[in-house]
RNA sequence: GGGCGUGUAGCUCAAUGGUAGAGCAGUGGCCUUUUAAGCCAUUGGUUCAGGGUUCGAGCCCCUGCACGCUCACCA
């Protein structure tokens, strides 16, 4: 370990209290409660006019230290909150005093017994009879000093440096109270996806991460190779073709909630593993997933935020079903003046984009296209809720068609504060149908090619022993909950960010 | 991958091409009992790395690295 001169004090530190006979690293602590325990029990004791003195032991780091002479102040953090200890010549004796004072360090784990009382200005502190080193910290926490001026956290300096933050992410919890709170919003979030759905009878199942054929989106893997086996493996892309396969198999309501690796851009909305939740719904359709949907995520708003109305940045969002529902050529016709379904052709839609002086790629596809209208045009107005739906054909492989126009598909994305949330559609059971379009996608049987979507023959298989109708559904769940805690990128919402290695 | 920006003490930040600084943290001292971010003194630097221009570079130029924003990519 390379050690600074601040962090070389400290290990002396730990040497002068190893001599002293004082473990800084005791394997046992005597904490009874928790900061904010200690504080609810004063509090109702307080309440009910007691005259008994709280005893407690509490535990936390040291964030503030005020020594006065033969009077000390120091605040204590844990988990749930702050405590003042306050500790006195007279409880403590010199020696504890200069004990403290010499070996105890702000960052350090302590642990202090005593009664909990009212100091003159208000504040319920710990007055302080017995103290101990729980755990001595070598490296100063980067922020030096919170103080706490009439009950508010009153900052010194913070930690803001992105780089340091998400490399370090260990310090940036200790030491920034919100980014622990965003990770519990997370967990929240998750929760109340998955109570949601296991209140309609859906069952959690858990498919391959290493699939031999990946598939079920339309992105870039991640290889690696099982050495026994000699076999090149994928990362999933998504959960789609197993989690069908389970309603060929008569598991008619089932979800997965997990990881899913995509080798791709990085970006303030991508990451190269990320958190989706896909379900599949037997004897459903698009129109009754949209209905689980704006159900569930109003749903998972009131468990982390207690409402349906929730602020994203400038943004105050409604998220109270129903959402508007806006078909795909309305909202593009509406935003760019462009009627896709006048343009059926690539040729023509891109001269269409030509005449109102948009420019695009050459060789573009009409569903890239529309893809770049949606994007540069449509996705910008989109702030409040709004499912789009009735996606053209070639962009959606595994969508059914609409009965009465088979370029359309019954397929609609969720969109909330200008960001794609959630995609999902009335999935294609007919499984001629399917290997059809498994051609059109330029997936042959004989294609070598990695970069390339390979052919799933089992995946057809399981289909031609019959799928029921159904609805399924994809929502990345880093973007929900950067929804729900009001934050602007994925790497806020991941406890650790995919980043450049060090050196 | 492209463009723009940033990188200075443990943290937050200053510094016309002319002796690298402040606050907090650290160290030493003062401080006789419910507030004090107290007072005094003091330590601490490969200015991201490597080249170049210059009498002289934290600052100007080039290359590289990392991060941020943005564009591209992205069923």
């Amino acid at each position: 370990m390379n050690l600074n001169d601040l962090e070389k004090i400290r290990v002396e530190k730990i040497e002068r209290m190893r001599a002293a006979g004082i473990e800084p690293y005791p394997t046992r602590t005597e904490v009874s409660h928790s900061t904010a325990g200690a504080v609810d029990l004063f509090t109702q004791a307080e309440a009910a006019g007691g005259t008994d003195p709280v005893e407690v032991t509490v535990g936390g780091r040291l964030r503030s230290m005020r020594l006065m002479g033969k009077i000390f102040f120091a605040h204590i953090e844990d988990g749930a909150g702050r405590l003042q200890l306050f500790m006195r010549v007279n409880e403590l004796g010199e020696e504890g005093m200069e004990r403290f004072r010499n070996d105890f360090d702000l960052g350090d784990f302590v642990q202090a017994t005593g009664s909990m009382f009212r100091t003159r200005s208000g504040e319920i502190s710990l007055h302080v009879k017995a103290f101990k080193m729980l755990a001595k910290a070598i490296t100063p926490l980067p922020a030096a000093k919170d103080e706490v001026v009439d009950g508010q956290v009153v900052r010194h300096a913070t930690l803001t440096d992105a780089e340091t933050r998400y490399r370090q992410r260990y310090a940036d919890l200790a030491v920034n109270a919100e980014v622990r709170d965003v990770f519990r919003a997370r967990a929240k979030t998750v929760k109340a996806v998955r109570d949601f759905l296991d209140n309609l009878g859906f069952l959690e199942v858990e498919t391959p991460i290493l699939q031999p054929i990946y598939g079920g989106a339309a992105a870039r893997p991640f290889v690696t190779h099982h050495n026994q086996l000699k076999q090149d493996l994928y990362l999933r892309i998504s959960f789609e073709l197993y989690l069908k396969r389970l309603l060929v198999g008569m598991l008619d309501r089932v979800y997965e909630i997990g990881r899913d690796f995509r080798n791709e851009g990085v970006s303030f909305k991508h990451n190269p593993e990320f958190t989706q939740i896909e379900f599949y719904m037997a004897y459903a359709d698009y129109y009754k997933v949209m209905e689980i949907t704006e159900q569930m995520v109003s749903y998972a708003a009131q468990q982390v935020t207690g409402g349906m109305v929730i602020q994203f940045g400038e943004h105050t969002i409604d998220l109270t079903p129903p959402w508007r529902r806006l078909t795909l050529r309305d909202g593009i016709l509406e935003t760019s003046g462009i009627d896709i379904d006048a343009h059926l052709t690539d040729e023509s839609l891109a001269e269409a984009m030509h005449a109102k002086g948009i420019k695009t790629k050459p060789g573009a596809s009409r569903g890239k296209l529309i893809d770049a209208l949606l994007s540069d045009y449509l996705e910008p107005t989109l702030v409040q809720p709004t499912f789009l739906y009735n996606y053209p054909r070639d962009i959606s492989p595994l969508a059914k068609s609409k009965p009465e126009n088979p370029q359309v598909v019954e397929r609609f994305e969720g969109y909330v504060a200008c960001m794609e949330l959630c995609n999902a559609f009335t999935e294609l059971n007919d499984p001629l149908d399917q290997e059809q379009r498994f051609l059109e996608m330029g997936r042959d049987y004989e294609s070598e090619d990695e970069e390339r979507h390979p052919m799933d023959e089992d995946y057809l298989r399981a289909m031609s022993y019959g799928m029921p109708p159904c609805g399924g559904f994809g929502m990345g769940m880093d973007r929900l909950t950067m929804l729900l805690a009001n934050r602007h990128t994925i790497r806020e919402v991941l406890l650790f960010p995919h980043l450049r290695s060090e050196e």
